[in-house]
This record gives structure tokens, sequence and C-alpha cells, in this order.
DNA sequence: TCTGGGGTCCTAGGACCC
DNA sequence: TCTGGGGTCCTAGGACCC
């Protein structure tokens, strides 16, 4: 616990809808809700005018569209919301090299660390957060964030919450306790559906109520790690640090049919094909992963998980892959599968190349680690690196738009004149005589086009043939600086 | 026709070792 | 010669977060 308010936390407002709201100046002031569109998907972001009509993240979206059915209903476009995310994270490090990514839309910033001189009053931190709200927006094209500031992340990140859409919020050292008293014990992160359950059949609604309860009563009821914390976070000490780097711990694949799948060759298929996927990233990443975790969902949303540690860790898709299908071979699927997965775990730092033999660095050679790592060779060898080399996002440019236009053939030439075989609302597209637009709807072999950016005030509305050959998908620039592990929802 | 996808951390039990 | 105890690793499941 610091003794004055450098913890910063920033939080863009409705991240996803703000963006889309921003490229598409037709939709600005209107409900707009932003996720998976399909049968089954749910709600990432619903904008501020969504939001008096109940719709909220990790709704399911037939829900959404129930409620606010007037909404516009856009698929994610992960691309645009890395670019702004990059342009969001330089800002902060200009302010601090101290900056931890939380998600595409939030971050911790210790200021503590800061290049210039504050002072610390809450008259100059007012200040700071201004200019960096500004800062922002400028360099994001008018996005609204959400600041707190306090002597912890507990704080800064409450305080953030507590001042929100458009926010800024320092909370004075030593204010901490009576600020988080009365408020619910679900303020309290860790505290999700689940604990505040059992808080609440214990007659604990309050952080002061929580307050009132013995360690030994808190780590009895919720085990000692849950105990610990909380009895620690109900009186404000939480010494987290802000921490730049952070290393992956695992990577994972997975989707979620429209339909239940129950082909035991279709779903060896899809195992394929997400093992392939993880695979790639952990290659792009350098690293080697010695634990494959097959996940299954069943109709009745049950999960099971089942995994296997090799000897060696490796990078190849066909020892993943291998695993991961044999996993599979010893699940029961006769009631069918909703949800398959594939991830790796256990990962390390690729070390010096001969370690692995030629072919060691391409992937595609013989790359297994030998493990355990005989002391003072591998594994000094492996530290060298630790540092070295950041993650590389995995999605490039291409798949951002893959993963929006589901269902669409791997074109030849990945950036040029790119079609889906269908048009999900919201996708950038570039039309041979009409310009720059995006995805108003599509259906029946036609697809509905406005021609609108960022720049132009409300555009046009168009249709064409869905197989029109003037109409394609647009290239976006590449993202500056983006962090390594995206969120999906904000809240 | 309820309930995404990417993660992190914790618990509990069993194997195994000394 | 009834059986301790600690540590580590692995597996499965669950809570939680954005």
């Amino acid at each position: 616990m610091r003794t004055r308010p450098s913890i910063l936390h920033l939080d863009l407002d409705a991240f996803f809808a703000a963006v889309e709201q921003r490229d598409k100046p037709s939709l600005r002031g209107k409900p707009v809700i932003v996720g998976g569109l399909g049968q089954r998907g749910v709600v990432s972001t619903a904008s501020y005018e969504a939001r008096p009509f109940g719709v909220r993240s990790a709704m399911p979206m037939h829900e959404a569209r129930r409620r606010c059915p007037h909404a516009a209903f856009l698929s994610v476009r992960f691309g645009a919301y890395r670019i702004a995310s990059g342009h969001v994270m330089s800002a902060l490090r200009s302010v601090s090299p101290l900056v931890e990514p939380l998600s595409l839309d939030e971050a911790f910033v210790d200021l503590a660390a800061a290049t210039r001189e504050l002072a610390f009053t809450t008259d100059d931190l007012t200040d700071l957060a201004q200019e960096i709200k500004a800062e922002v927006a400028e360099r994001t094209g008018g996005l609204k964030a959400s600041i707190g500031i306090g002597t912890s992340k507990f704080i800064a990140k409450l305080a953030t919450e507590l001042d929100k859409p458009d926010g800024c919020r320092i909370v004075p050292h030593g204010t901490e306790v009576d600020l988080i008293a009365p408020l619910s014990v679900r303020v309290i992160p860790g505290v999700g559906p689940a604990t505040g359950e059992r808080l609440q059949r214990l007659g604990v609604r309050t952080v002061a109520d929580l307050q009132a309860m013995t360690l030994a009563e808190l780590t009895r009821e919720l085990g000692k790690a849950a105990g610990t914390n909380l009895h620690a976070l109900a009186f404000a000490r939480d010494d987290r640090h802000v921490e730049a780097e952070r290393e992956a711990k695992s990577i994972s694949v997975e989707d979620t049919f429209e339909h239940d799948e129950r082909d035991p060759a279709r779903l060896a298929e899809l195992v394929e094909r997400d093992a392939a996927e993880v695979a790639t990233r952990v290659r792009a990443g350098k690293l080697f992963a010695r634990t494959v975790t097959l996940k299954v969902r069943r109709p009745d949303f049950t999960t099971w998980t089942r995994s296997r540690t090799l000897d060696g860790a490796t990078d190849r898709t066909d020892v993943i892959a291998r695993i991961a299908r044999e996993l599979l071979a010893g699940l029961d699927l006769s009631e069918g599968v909703r949800l398959i997965g594939v991830g790796v775990s256990g990962l390390t730092r690729l070390a010096q190349e001969e370690l692995f033999g030629p072919d060691g660095l391409s992937g595609d050679g013989p790359s297994t680690t030998p493990s355990p790592a005989p002391p003072g060779r591998v594994g000094s060898q492996l530290s060298l690196h630790a540092e070295a080399n950041e993650i590389v996002p995995s999605a490039s440019t291409w798949s951002d738009n893959w993963e929006a236009t589901a269902g669409m053939e791997a074109p030849a030439d990945t950036r040029t004149r790119r079609r889906p075989s269908t048009w999900l609302p919201g996708v950038d597209v570039l039309h041979d005589e009409h310009g720059p637009g995006w995805v108003w709807g599509a259906g029946i072999g036609r697809v509905t086009v406005r021609f609108e950016t960022a720049e132009t005030g409300p555009g046009p509305v168009r249709t064409f043939r869905a197989d029109d050959s003037a109409l394609h998908l647009a290239d976006l620039p590449q993202a500056p600086d983006a962090p390594e592990a995206p969120g999906i929802t904000d809240s």
C-alpha cells in the first residue's frame, strides 16, 4: 500500500462500440451492439445508448435483440480495436514507462515511475488525468476514457468504475477504507457470482460486513488463498505491483458450433485445425509447450478437459494435433458437442537453436526439447532469452478480417480483392466505384453497404449482388503497438 | 433458442520420491 | 511389523476477469 495515489487505471468507455461509432458516422448517438452475431453469440460491448434497454456485456445476443431490436448489431473488428488500443497504450507510455495493459481497453500505469515530475496532489493528478484523456481522444479520433487514481490497483480500478463514462476520480490516501466500506462485496476483485452468493449466505453483503469477519472464518469458508485475499482487500490492503511485461502461460483456441456436432470425423478435423492454429501461435511466440489440453463442452453446458504432459516441450503442429486427437478419442461424444478447443501450457522460451537440431527454428523439423532440463545446460540457456522477446500478437490484419467473415475461402493473395462467402454486418469493404464503406446487412444473394468513413459524415446506402466483383474487403493499416492479451468483453 | 473466446489462478486428489 | 510426513508433479474442474 502506497502513501500517495500513484497508480492510475484507465478504461476506454464502451470501447468496441465507440470505435464503431467513430468509424460509422451514421451510428453516432444511436444504440450499437457489438458481438457474435450467430445464434449462440454474446454481446461484447453495448454503446451507452443501448444500455438503458438493459443490454449488457456477455448477454446472449438473442436476448439483446429482444431488448433493443432497433440497435445496430455489428460483428467485432479486432483489427480496428487493436490499432486504437495501440495508440492509447503508447499515449500512456509517454507518461510512464511502467504500463500494464489488462486488455485492449484497459491498463494500469505506475505514476511513481513517471518520466516527468509529479506532485501527486489531487489537483495535479486531476490535471494529469485530463491531459491523458485529451491525448487519448487526439490519438484515437475522439475516443473517451475514464480514469481512476489511487494508492493500489484495487482502489485505482474501483475509482475508474465509480466515475464512468468520461470520468476522472482520484482517491486520496487514507480515505480508501471509508470509500469501500458501504459498497457491495462484489466490487472486490475475485468476488464473482459464486463467491458473492456464498458470502451472502453468511450474511455478508457489504465490504463493511466483510471487515467484521475474521481471517480464520474467511479462510475456513473460502479456502486459504481466497480468504487471505479478501481479508486484505476488505481493508484496502493491496500491494500488487504494476507489471509491464507478463509472460504468457497458456495459448488456446476454441469454437462453439451453431449446432451441436456429433460426427466424430468432423470433430477430429476441427481439433486438427485448432491444434494447427495453436501451434502456429506457439511458434510465432518462439515458445515450446509441454502440456496439451483438449476442451469439450457438451450440449448441457458441462465441460470436460483432458490433458497430457509430454516429456519434452514441442512447437510442432503434428505433435500437438496427434495428442489432441488421442484425447478426443478417449471421450464419449455420442450426445454431441457444443464447443471444442485445444490449448497448450507449460510454455518455455526458445533456447539455443542447436539444442533442437538444425530445423528447430522453422517449427517443421524435430523440435522437442529434452526435459526435464539438465541443470546448467538447457536451464541456463533458456534464461539467456528470458527477457529477449515480447510475444507477438498472433492475429494479422488478414486474420482480423477472417474473424469477421467466417466462411471465407483463403485467398491466394491475402491483401487484395478478398471476398467472403458471407458478408457479416460491420466489416469494412471497398467498392471499385463507390469507395470505402461497411456492410450494413446481407441476405438472399444481396449485400447492403453504407458508404461512409470516420472522416466523411453519414453516407448513402447501396445494395449489390453478394457476388458483385467490384466489391471486396478493405485492408486495415497495421497496428502500431498492441497489447498481448486481447479481452473480448469490456464492462 | 439460454449461456463467446481468450486468459489467470486456485483446489483437491493421486502418484511418486525421499 | 499397520502405515509418518513433506515436497513436487500431474490432472480435472471451477471461479473469475475482460
